[in-house]
DNA sequence: GATGAATGAGCATTCATTCAT
DNA sequence: GATGAATGAATGCTCATTCAT
């Protein structure tokens, strides 16, 4: 994601290119903001500052808008997240890297984690399911760890789902106010609140 | 009025109880199926096998609908926790009586379970800030037992969101086919982690 | 009309009777505040705190209700129009008497006129091209003024466009606001333009 | 902005143009001839040849487009009245001019006539009431002519109202078919008809 | 005779998509 | 490639009318 974006602020950038982004940020706040299905092409159209035509230039439909800037972004993000866990040695340092880029995401780049893990109903359901993703990666991550030894043998499954519900829902408390100030500065304790979860 | 009217009136209350709940049924079957924005009032009329119209005499709208639905069962499931909790003695009793009606709730009736946790995005916003939700009600059993010094002093806001994450993400997993079986089956697994998560 | 309305009010009036005008005259008053498109059967139903069904053991439908109001208070005008004008003797003492019972109605029931000459395109086309009504008892008044040679010869159907445009628009202007006082009181002056207008 | 973009713009400003006229033409016919509550917005498109949804790229909705309609002519009518009776002296000839310019508009545009007034009960009073309409420029020349001494003193409202009943009736007598040819040929002896009225 | 819940055709309006320019 | 007027199917909702009670 981040590497894309660098590709994209290029200020060599092709027009089309430009537009493209134009229309993909001005989705991104506005999905996050009041829904996909709340938003209407004039919407994207007025946000992005280009016709409502166009859009239909760079995607095939809405519906593509949206399926694309999903599978794209949760896709990275999962990438990401499997190459910062590959670079650490043992469970909590794994999970120490994947947590900080949750926390940053949602600091950095509010409205794209919104968009990934608070609207997105049912575009996890249209990936492919042997594709990698947040889910995988952790839950990949967490097996190894049980097979090792490193932890108690336990469902994966159902850990993976804890782990990413301590590491999440956080973000949505924030998001709904009962939560404040940089989700970064609180990293650490998310991390040691999962070890706690799965060590013992 | 005689005593047949009244006998009759009750009859008439109980038919037109009945269409309501018929409404009622179809809707919490058709938005935890497709979704509140995707479900249209024609589909709400073919499920609950009623004319469109019909559904007027019994909602101002559609959004009053959802609305109305959303805040009668989030409500009378957070009157329930409380309930439940305030029998209990201790954190970890408590905490098991609440992560096992979540569970029972999830097997028992999936469509409710997902309109209020999977659907119901904006909804919360919507609730009077001092209503009763789930939320408070782990909020307050976590804080007492904080001050009590059965659980270590942390803030209480980021503890409760552990707890709601570790006891719903095993739900979304369910939902994504991640998890099979009665989740019921887990509640004492989930308790337990909710324990590690607050205890140490 | 008024003869009607005695009846009426007969204290004895039978039931069905009494829901009758109770219907009718909550129309009379919703048609001449919001016109007839405007006023639903719920609206009547509420007016005349009678259920919207019941309407329909009255009147075959919405529309024949406002035809049938339409027609008996029209004709029933015109029919004492012609009355009046025929007890008196000379055109001038006809349109006094005519003019003062324009003046009158609108003075004494705004909804009754207001529906029958303000709200009601439409309904004359509607009513037996051989019926006696406002318009044609001037026009006749007026033809025999002109055949005894009282008044000077002039297009018949023109002159009581014009007597009627004298009569009425006054009242229109009252309804707007721009006159004000009861009608009644300018009868006279009225009269005294009718005369100008068709006298010389 | 290059020159052929702007004979370009200038095209499609005459097609956008081309469009709202169709719509205005086609409201008019229909609101003349079945009333502004009985014709839909589908009656609208296909009377237009155009979509409906089209209509709402020209108008904010039905009920903007009858304001808007009614606006424009009314106010354009009484502008023109105004500027007509300018450019006379003496109340007799202005109200000559005045009368022409109605029967005139009742003979070329017999839908516009029609929906001014014939059909607007409830659009005069969503008008400025600062505005200037046929009816103050009526009342203003006779208040005029009051001041001056050409005509008796008289309550400028009630001679007003006197004035445009002798003029419009006739229109409504002709649109019922108690009058037939063009009403232009009846200006001179209309006038007549209101110098009688008002000048004795 | 009166009721009012139910009906369903019809309404004004929206909106994703197309296409001539 | 960009535009935005035009499209028309679909939406939420209304309302005159029916009918079981």
């Amino acid at each position: 994601m981040s590497e894309r974006s660098l590709i994209y602020m290029d200020f060599k950038m092709k027009k089309i290119e430009r537009t493209r982004l134009k229309i993909e940020r001005a989705a991104l706040k506005l999905f996050a903001e009041k829904g996909v299905d709340q938003t209407t092409t004039k919407d994207l159209a007025l946000g992005a500052e280009i016709a409502e035509g166009t859009i239909y230039r760079h995607f095939e439909s809405k519906e593509a808008l949206i399926e694309q800037m999903f599978a794209a972004n949760y896709l990275a993000l999962a990438e990401e997240l499997d190459t910062l866990q590959s670079g650490q040695v043992g469970v909590r340092a794994k999970l120490l890297v994947m947590c900080a880029r949750f926390c940053e995401l949602f600091d950095s780049d509010p409205d794209l984690y919104r968009f990934l893990f608070f609207v997105q109903h049912g575009q996890v359901e249209k990936l492919p399911s042997e594709a990698t993703t947040a889910v995988t990666v952790i839950g990949a991550v967490l097996n190894e760890a049980m097979k090792r030894g490193e932890i108690p043998q336990r469902d994966p499954a159902l850990v993976s789902a804890w782990v990413l519900g301590v590491v999440t829902q956080p973000a949505v408390f924030h998001i709904y106010g009962r939560l404040s100030g940089p989700l970064s500065a609180r990293t650490a304790e998310i991390t040691d609140a999962c070890w706690r979860l799965i060590s013992a």
